[in-house]
DNA sequence: CCGTCGATTTAGAACCGTTCAAGTTCTGCC
DNA sequence: GGCAGAACTTGAACGGTTCTAAATCGACGG
């Protein structure tokens, strides 16, 4: 449930929308989508061939800091960017080819961390990431 | 409560214990260490200068593959190793330092992942991360 | 003892993902 | 048009980790 729900999100914010971080933007919309910086310039590249590697990742890291974008390191590789920010949910990711789905547990999430267990940090988020092996790797090797 | 119980647990595997294995395990002894690969090579060198950086790697992989050392990445910086596999626990992790702690959160853990949500994936392990900022790295800057 | 074979270690090069630096181009404003 | 600042590009640099080739070690059989 979006359509260009980043997009607007971003003007309405006042960010500068130059044609370069209009087609990053638009490679991140979805709810379900885990790119790379490389598959982002990837598909940016598709709308704007001219388009930097460091372009791409300097709009990953403003996106990041705005909140309008989560990085999550799972496994091996690349980080992955994930757009959907809005529903709370955590990862599951394969450890051999890195693949990452979302997912939503049932019957939890009142867990907090006490006071006595902050060590005086100041928190900021929760990340939750189930690891496992998925289909397509645990038939292809041990 | 260990002593040198990582290392009896290694001999009781038959797995071949040499000089250089044996100070790389020795440096990781302990229930709240969370090392570096750097700082491990440090340690180990204090007693057995000649220890390389690529055997620090190398023993770190095989020691994670055989379960006995749990690999954690959180915020900047360098993969960090706990030995502590045996208690279930958590970590908090500083954004900005990657300064890592244990904790163990009361009154949950039922956190399971339903059938429909594993996607055909073989599960390993599921990780809590809670990140944030330490009392240092938010004294010392916004 | 000696030679051989496989396992282990070493130094250094290679690699990958990411960031940095310097110069260029674009945008908005006077 | 001309200026100032922001954004962009290219390519080099960087940090962490893995790979490669060669040296070394240990165990075993002859």
């Amino acid at each position: 449930m979006s359509g260009t729900a980043l997009l607007e999100r971003l003007r309405a914010r006042d960010w500068r929308i130059t044609p370069q971080r209009r087609v990053i933007a638009q490679a991140l919309e979805g709810d379900h989508v885990h790119l790379t910086a490389e598959e982002v310039l990837g598909i940016a590249r598709g709308q704007l061939p001219e388009v930097s590697l460091a372009t791409v990742y300097n709009t990953l890291n403003e996106l990041v800091a705005m909140g309008e974008l989560q990085p999550v390191d799972a496994g091996p590789g690349p980080t992955r960017y994930d757009p959907n920010v809005a529903q709370p949910h955590h990862h599951l990711a394969c450890l051999r080819c890195g693949e990452l789905h979302d997912v939503y547990p049932v019957g939890e999430d009142s867990m907090e961390l006490p006071r006595s267990q902050r060590f005086g940090y100041q928190l900021v988020s929760r990340e939750v990431l189930f690891q496992g092996y998925c289909p397509r790797c645990r038939a292809t090797a041990p």
